[in-house]
DNA sequence: ACCCCTCGAGTTCT
DNA sequence: CTCGAGGGGT
């Protein structure tokens, strides 16, 4: 056997691709630069020298992938390794003619990178409503008729089918060949995990048949089965690897490896369940385009035509039945309306499809002993509650903490210290508290006293009274606003949140200590941190856990974010009840910062807000109140010499009503309001209650009355439903 | 006066 | 993910 040539230092490497294979025997790089020969320059080989050693690259990649990941024998050291590959990477990208669907940077993938690469979906990737019995499925097909118009008697066909408990992805086929994955993220945008999703054998890399797309996007799980999920665990537990807590979990992270092979040596697979993307469809159905997409090459699991609610229910009655006995996680059945074309006039709610919802299965339930209460105070001063359990196991997890939302939540339920309780992981994430077992209690125990003053600064905690319904919040506040050391800390932690400024290696840990120091202790300190190094505290380079590296890092990051949007800017203060969304309203309403201040400073401020809409009372009060405190006057000073704050950019949305104003009125006979509203927002116009000189149409039916006139008289342009509809049509 | 939806603010664990 | 509350429509 011809000899390997390694030598991994004579080959470049971009920064921060540094190959991590942990556990591989003989990680000494000075080991591996022992037995060395210089190769030849990629640049002076000959076609077919190239070729040659292409060729046995691979191989030699392949068996040693074998040896470690199946055989768990390696003969090479991971730098030994990592040269291989480079070496065949460098050949490609000298002879791209090389690069096949059995090379191995494509096959299990190319350099890892330091981190994923983002992909935007170009259809977004929802989440689904849930229910949780019979009854809440037959309301929600009720909802569905009566959005739809259709009458109890009109005929509506729903799918059932199995919810896969694995991750979703979403799989670009373009011209019939695989050509991005990506995971689901935040629904706009996930990762690129392309090459792992490669290496599963589920997935064809080229849709076979005939009628393939042009474009089309195939969405569904990646799952592990029951019985490959049990082989990897005791695999990991004899390599003396970290077990995996569930198949979910153990798919997750077997997806989401830097490295395409170790992915490739995990029994992942894969059901499809939908489509993103597509420049044509297969069926008009939602049941056609599955049966299609099962007719492409892919695993598709089996799905239950319903006509009535009755037959929904027995469909989930049965697959219930069966889940123990299939060979894979379900926790639930999702039902969707068949026919695509209902599906589009049903539109979505925000994030979720009104056309789909999930039936999700009880979660498992387990009782554990509740040690104490924590009292957590955020950034608004809120004092939240936080269950401190023994801990114990649920759905697969260790869970030791769960929120008990409020003092109202913990009287409702004689929450108390010492009680054994029933958790539960809502919607299999979030533990939460279902009750007290009663017989379990403790003859001599007492009711929770919830503090009524601050655990850390002291001051008084109180609930606020809500003026207009007479009644008390639900939460209890500290009032010790700027002296209080948690509201200061949360602040600064919602200032750099992802969200806000979102700075890159400034997480919550660093500001609690540099808080806690005095390094920062107001969100402008960050910006003069550096300024500020080595003056009356150490230098941040001599600080136990930092060097020169991470605090020139830090620096760097810090400066990359001197410049940052207005609505970010705005989110970022931390105003109480201005969120993201408003924060991009008063962005976009106000353009930028020195107009958004100067109209703050005004009297007529809090009219200028309310008229907003999307702000009331309560939240225009509050931006006047943020405005009128001269702390708040302070930090804004201090932050404006430090930053650049960009104007508002509009978002361009290519349609004619994009930022239009629209207004219906009177009764609507084709449509719903709610079918309208969806209608005009996808297209990127507004809904408005009343008409204004801002209103571009009034789309009118009968019995229209006082919008109407007031239309004419503002000669805003009306319109008919059927006139609506043609526009729409055409955009 | 009530209902529905959206938003904000809090939460867990990997 | 959940709860509570704000906003807006019926």
């Amino acid at each position: 056997m011809r000899p390997i040539v390694v030598r991994p230092d004579a080959w470049p490497r971009a920064e921060g691709q540094a190959v991590k294979r942990p556990g591989r025997a003989g990680k000494n790089p000075a080991k591996a630069a022992r037995s060395q020969v210089e190769p030849k320059p990629v640049d002076e080989l000959s076609p077919a020298e190239a070729k040659k050693e292409h060729e046995f690259l691979a191989g030699e990649i392949e068996r040693h992938d074998k040896l470690y990941y199946q055989e768990d024998q390696p003969e090479i050291s991971d730098a030994d390794y990592d040269a291989l590959r480079l070496r065949s990477e460098a050949l490609e990208q000298r002879f791209p003619g090389l690069i096949s669907e059995k090379s191995p940077s494509l096959r299990v993938g190319a350099p890892p990178a330091a981190k994923f690469a983002k992909v935007r979906h170009a259809v977004r990737m929802l989440s689904l409503g849930n229910v949780f019995s019979e009854e809440e499925t037959r309301e929600f097909v009720a909802r569905v008729r009566r959005f739809l118009k259709l009458g109890a008697g009109a005929p509506l066909d729903f799918t059932a089918e199995l919810k896969i408990d694995g991750l979703s992805v979403s799989l670009r086929y373009e011209r019939g060949k695989l050509a991005v994955a990506a995971t689901r993220g935040d629904g706009s945008e996930g990762e690129d995990v392309t090459a792992n999703v490669r290496t599963i054998a589920d997935i064809p890399q080229e849709l076979s048949g005939r009628h393939v797309p042009d474009v089309f996007e195939v969405r569904g799980e990646v799952y592990m089965a029951h019985a490959d999920f049990a082989a990897l665990n005791r695999r990991q537990a004899q390599s003396g690897a970290k077990t995996f807590a569930n198949p979910r979990n153990a798919a997750a992270g077997s997806l989401r490896q830097l490295d395409p092979a170790i992915t490739a040596a995990r029994p992942l697979r894969f059901f499809s369940w939908g489509w993103g993307e597509a420049s044509a469809l297969p069926a008009q159905t939602n049941h056609g385009v599955l049966d299609a997409i099962a007719g492409w090459g892919f695993p598709v699991p089996p799905v239950t035509l319903c006509k009535s609610e009755d037959e929904m229910a027995a469909a989930y009655r049965a697959i219930e039945l069966n889940r123990a006995s299939l060979a894979f996680d379900i926790d639930g059945v999702v039902y969707k309306v068949d026919r695509l074309d209902l599906q589009e006039r049903l539109g979505f709610v925000s994030r979720t499809p009104r056309w789909a919802t999930a039936h999700k299965f009880s979660p498992e339930k387990a009782t554990a002993i509740l040690r104490g209460i924590e009292i957590q105070v955020g950034r608004t001063g809120a004092m939240t509650p936080v269950a401190k359990l023994e801990p114990v196991t649920v759905g697969g997890v260790v869970v030791q903490n769960a929120t008990l939302h409020n003092e109202d939540e913990i009287a409702r339920k004689d929450i108390r210290i010492g009680d054994t309780v029933i958790v539960q992981r809502a919607g299999d994430v979030i533990p939460q508290i279902l009750g007290v077992i009663l017989e379990k209690r403790a003859a001599n125990s007492a009711p929770f006293a919830f503090p009524t003053v601050c655990p850390v600064c002291g001051s008084h905690a109180v609930r606020e009274m809500n003026e207009k319904t007479g009644k008390l919040d639900a939460v209890r506040r500290c009032t010790g606003g700027l002296i209080c050391a948690a509201q200061a800390v949360e602040r600064l932690r919602h200032f750099v949140s992802r969200r806000a400024f979102d700075i890159e290696g400034l997480g919550e840990k660093h500001i609690q200590a540099f808080f806690d120091e005095g390094r920062i202790r107001a969100p402008a300190d960050i910006f003069t941190l550096q300024a500020r190094d080595g003056g009356s505290l150490p230098k941040l380079a001599e600080k136990e856990g930092w060097g020169p590296q991470s605090a020139s890092n830090l620096f760097a990051a810090i400066e990359t974010r001197r410049a940052i949007a207005l609505e970010r800017f705005i989110f970022a203060l931390g105003i109480r009840h201005v969120g993201e969304t408003t924060a991009k309203l008063l962005a976009k309403t106000f353009g930028s910062l020195q107009e958004f201040r100067r109209v703050m400073a005004e009297a007529g401020a809090f009219d200028r807000l309310n008229e907003i809409d999307g702000i009331g009372d309560e939240v225009a009060q509050s931006i006047v109140d943020f405005f009128e405190e001269p702390h708040n006057r302070e930090v804004l000073a201090a932050l404006e010499r430090e930053l650049t704050v960009e104007p508002y950019k509009l978002d361009v949305v290519p349609s004619q009503l994009a930022g239009a104003t629209v207004v219906f009125t009177g009764k609507l006979e084709r449509l719903t309001r709610d079918e309208a509203k969806s209608q005009a927002e996808r297209l990127g116009a507004k809904v408005a209650g009343s008409v204004s000189k801002n209103t571009l149409y009034v789309v009118a039916g009968p019995g229209a009355g006082s919008k109407l006139k007031k239309a004419e008289e503002l000669g805003v342009k009306i319109l008919s439903e059927d006139d609506w509809f043609d526009l729409v049509s055409a955009a």
